[in-house]
DNA sequence: GTGGTCTAGACCACG
DNA sequence: GTGGTCTAGACCACA
């Protein structure tokens, strides 16, 4: 499914975090699709159940999964509209990025047009799914 | 000159180290400025000296300041074209961000404008120096 | 391990750092070797353990090592062709010394004999691991 | 006669000491030719006296330059055969230089060529003098 | 048990 | 007066 760099700093959980926020925002991971059970990726990764749940627990809180007790855990489909604070959160993001290749050196121009190669197509602006 | 959140679970150092690196890149810190004394800002921030310290040797690690032992420490002048792997870090940083705006909704036209309002005018778009 | 010299000018941790990064440079702790853990060294050396960690950090900004928090600390693999900058000021030092042997009286065949004893043979010339 | 950086973490003393030594070595300051006077130089590097006394002192300490009182500093000739210890110091530095060279990944031909490139033809063998 | 953070307080070198 | 070093000792997160 991925791979963990056990020799990070970034704490093993942290990086499950990541990874599965990854895949559910590059929507391989669809809205209501059923996350692995726990030990079973726990077994495959060959890490601790324990270290599984506690990222599981945090992508809950997050807001990017939902659990259904003696079910599972599955993929909270996005509500478009109800994230502005986490979409504030992002433009901030966004703002010192553009701020420090700004600082590097990196002209406006070339700020736009890399970006604008991140972006689909202006026409439909569909995402792989 | 900022605030740090003491009850936050990103060590103090590292908020420390964040905030100066924003006054920074925001040009708000000019280029040989001189940085608040390690005391100084300790006694304004009421926290350790040692903090402090830290803080401004993991910015000199970084490149961001240059501390000369007996005369203080200073913002280095940013070298253009001489930090490949901070932009290619960037540029990750970005993809992600650009991301999940998409998952969250935002349209690309929405994220260039929102990104051409955070650059400077082609014509007399200077920084405030 | 090593010895230290507590009357010297040089800092102890700088100390340090020298000496744990020659047993990595001379093959003596090889690659992804554990260290041994901050508390231990500070006991058999009879420093203060933040002196080590101080060490350790400074080995992983250098690229020598890699701290895993709550697993330990460990020698990084060299990676060839990623290091250009230190080669190049290697080779000024190497000048330098090269420089002030000739001012000593020593020719240029000495220098080379003495840096061929140095070097692993051609054939099969292995470094001890 | 040279630059110092003042923005270097290196004492200015420190920065002095090296720069004449590099002089003295690269035979650009002749065998007891005089060294500008401490005030002069002061002067011209805009630092202040104490510190050129410093590297002065320093450089007597460690076989450079020898003072006359009342005349001034000069040049100490160098004696074959008369600095073992400075010697063994330096094939020490030598050999870790080359040691940190091979852990790079540098192979042996390499480090011959480059070492040959800075050592003066073997028929005659003169430096600049 | 590991590395990491932070404090309180002392001392040093530099200019 | 500046940054830097070091100690002693406490507490935390992670796995």
């Amino acid at each position: 499914m991925f791979e963990l760099d056990l020799r990070s700093r970034a704490p093993v959980y942290e990086q499950l975090v990541e990874k599965i926020k990854e895949l559910i925002i590059y929507n391989v991971l669809k809205p209501d699709q059923q996350l692995p059970a726990v030990r079973v990726l726990a077994g495959e990764l060959t890490i601790n159940p324990n270290t599984i749940q506690k990222a599981y627990r945090e992508l809950e809180h997050r807001g990017y999964i939902y659990s259904v007790p003696g079910k599972g855990s599955f993929v909270k489909p996005a509500v478009p509209g109800n994230n502005t604070a986490r979409l504030r959160a992002l433009e901030d993001e966004l703002a010192k990025i553009v701020s420090e290749m700004l600082y590097l050196g990196v002209t406006p121009q070339e700020i736009i047009t890399r970006i604008k190669m991140q972006l689909p197509e202006d026409e439909g602006g569909k995402r792989d799914d």
